[in-house]
DNA sequence: CGCGTGTACTTTGCGATGCAAAGTAGGCAA
DNA sequence: TTGCCTACTTTGCATCGCAAAGTACACGCG
């Protein structure tokens, strides 16, 4: 067990290639459907405009996290969409710092708290939170 | 999939002024800490820098979620940092919309992360992705 | 056949922002 | 007093998200 002062709430774990909300959006509707997906079907299910939609992509293929197939169907140009399998287990590791960053939140906010591991100086103004 | 046109993916609630990855932290520790962080502690346990987190507590007051109170102890500055109340409320909004994504994504067959912070261990193997 | 329209993306430009190094202020020890 | 330490704040830069504009190609219509 290591000491009290270490940064416990840091989360390094959230990879901001991967935390930004529209990127987010879109590895979980990868995850959502392994089979792959089409550009303008993630850009719905994203609700992304395809300039957005078209940078994010680019940013996730530069780190290895997606890996786009650029095809036709119907003579139209398709883009398939898919996690490559690092990019299922770095998205599958930030997930449990995610669901991490939700228990701490919950262990005092939705429960008694009790454990206040940091008691350094508190001026204990006789502030009673919400309830 | 019942409705593909719609957006269920895009996670609108994740607000961007919570939703970055060192104001996250620093929710989370007030969540976690309801009569308040002092400066250092707070920098402490986000590792963050001085710098850092004065401007991200300047966001964050600025959006009426914290409340910093600045005083004096033992003759040395010292700011108090407390979540208001609709900060606390927001908050927890942000939360719920994590959740959600963490559901989405596990609904997929990514297996329910452990307390395991560094899930490393597992790579891609155990879910191999379909062609 | 040419022209406009629609889809499927890409590129560009800009305003916002995260981040860290440098700066300020004051207590305290020597 | 001098110098160092803590506790912040300010500044500057490089990055980045976002949206509007741009490109390319297929198809419908006169």
């Amino acid at each position: 067990m290591p000491d009290a002062t270490e940064a416990r709430f840091s989360y390094e774990g959230l990879d901001r290639v991967i935390h930004e909300r529209a990127r987010l959006s879109v590895l979980t509707s990868l995850v959502a459907h392994p089979r792959g997906l089409a550009f303008p079907d993630l850009k719905r299910l994203c609700g992304l405009t395809d300039g957005n939609l078209s940078r994010h992509l680019a940013v996730l293929q530069e780190a290895d996290l997606v890996a786009l197939e650029k095809g036709y169907d119907h003579n139209r140009p398709q883009t398939l969409c898919r996690l490559t399998p690092s990019g299922r287990a770095r998205f599958l590791d930030y997930l449990a710092v995610l669901e991490q960053v939700v228990r701490d939140a919950q262990s005092a906010g939705g429960k008694p708290a009790g454990k206040d591991t940091t008691a350094s100086g508190k001026k204990a103004s006789g502030l009673a939170e919400p309830a």
